[in-house]
DNA sequence: GTCATGCCGCTACGTTATAACATGGCCCAA
DNA sequence: TTGGGCCATGTTATAACGTAGCGGCATGAC
C-alpha cells in the first residue's frame, strides 16, 4: 500500500491526446511542456508553479521559475490547463478537446480538490448581465469555495463513514 | 484644472456610515482602518495592498505590510471592501449597508475600473449548479474581464468622442 | 550555408503575502 | 493599585508568487 493508482493509465492517454491536439494546431508540445502537463494531470489537487518547479527538480530537471511559467503560459494558451486565481494554482482541463472555453470551478476547502464544470446557465447569466451593462466580456473567472459532496457529508454527518473515510481537516484552508 | 472632484463629498459620508455600521456590530473602526478604507474609497480604481502602503506613508504614517493586510482583513470581514483576485487589489463595497454578500465584478482592461454588481440571477445559477453537485458553497468569486461600456464604444466606434474622450490604451492590460 | 524563429537556460529582480514575536493601550477584577 | 486578559498595532524577517531581459542552441526554410 505504498501507492494507490487513482488514474495512472489515462494519464499517458491524455498526454498523447494533448500531443495530437497541439500537432493539429501547429503548436509544439515539447518534452518540457509535456512533463509539466504530466505533473499537473497527475496531481489530484491544483498545483502551484513552485510546487511544479520542485517536482520537476526532483525528477532530475534543473530549471528556474521562468521556465515553468513559460510552459504554463503555453499550456493555458492551448486550453490544456486552467489557472485558479484564488489558489494561485493550476489544474488540467477536464474537457475532452480542450480549447479556450468558459469554465467554472468548485474548490473544496476541506480536501483541496477542484472540480471543473462547464455550465452554460452560469455563463449565460454572466453574459446577460454584461450585455445589460454594455460590457464586452473577454473571459470570466468563476470560482466557488465550499465543501465538496464527500466532505460536506463526512463533516455534518459525523460518524458515518459513508463515502470518504477521513473527514475534512488535513487540508490547510488557505486563509486569504 | 489641477484636480477635478469626482466624488469628494460622499467619501466622508461613507466613512461616517461605515463607522456607524461597525459600532452597531461592536466592531472597532480604528483610525488606521478608517484611513485605509478612506484611501480605498477615494481611489477610482482597485488599489493594491502595497499601493495603499505607499499612500499611507505619503500621508506621514510609518507602517509595514502586515499592518495594511490586517486592516484589509478587518474591512473585508465587515464587508466594507472586496478583494479582486485577478488583480490582487481591493475595492470599496458599493452596497449601502455592506455585509458579507455575493457580488460580481466587471473589470475593464482598458480603463482599469471595476464595477460591482449584485445580480441574483448569477448567484442563483451558481447556487443551482452547486446544489446539483452536492457542493456546499461558502463564497463565490465572479470576476469578468473585458471592456466597459465607455471603452467598448470608444474602441470600436473610432472618431466618436461620445462619452469618454480618450480611448482604451493608457491602462496596462495586466497580462496574467 | 545562413538566416529567422521559437524554445529554453539563467541571472536578477519585482511584487504580493504571512509567520512570529514584541509592544502598548484598555477594561475589569482582585 | 496592580495584575492579567484582550485587542490592535509595531517590527523583523521571510515565504510565496511572478517577470524582465539576455544569450545560446536547435530546427526548419531559403
Ligand atoms: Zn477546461
Ligand atoms: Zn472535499
Ligand atoms: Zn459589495
Ligand atoms: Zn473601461
Amino acid at each position: 500500500m505504498t501507492r494507490q493508482p487513482p488514474a495512472p493509465e489515462p494519464l499517458e492517454a491524455r498526454l498523447v491526446q494533448a500531443e495530437a491536439l497541439c500537432a493539429r494546431r501547429g503548436a509544439r508540445l515539447t518534452k518540457l511542456r509535456r512533463d509539466v502537463l504530466g505533473l499537473i494531470l497527475a496531481s489530484p489537487e491544483p498545483v502551484g508553479a513552485y510546487a511544479l518547479l520542485d517536482r520537476m527538480r526532483e525528477q532530475g530537471a534543473s530549471l528556474q521559475p521562468p521556465t515553468v511559467y513559460r510552459a504554463l503560459d503555453f499550456l493555458m494558451a492551448q486550453g490544456l490547463v486552467h489557472r485558479l486565481e484564488r489558489l494561485n494554482a493550476f489544474v488540467g482541463c477536464h474537457d475532452d478537446a480542450p480549447h479556450d472555453h468558459a469554465a467554472q470551478f468548485f474548490l473544496c476547502t476541506a480536501c483541496g480538490k477542484a472540480e471543473e464544470v462547464d455550465d452554460p446557465a452560469i455563463a449565460e447569466a454572466v453574459a446577460a448581465t454584461a450585455a445589460r451593462r454594455g460590457f464586452a466580456p473577454l473571459r470570466a473567472t468563476v470560482e466557488v469555495e465550499g465543501l465538496c459532496a464527500g466532505c460536506a457529508l463526512s463533516g455534518s454527518d459525523r460518524g458515518g463513514s459513508s463515502t470518504s473515510p477521513d473527514g475534512p481537516g488535513p487540508h490547510r484552508p488557505h486563509s486569504h
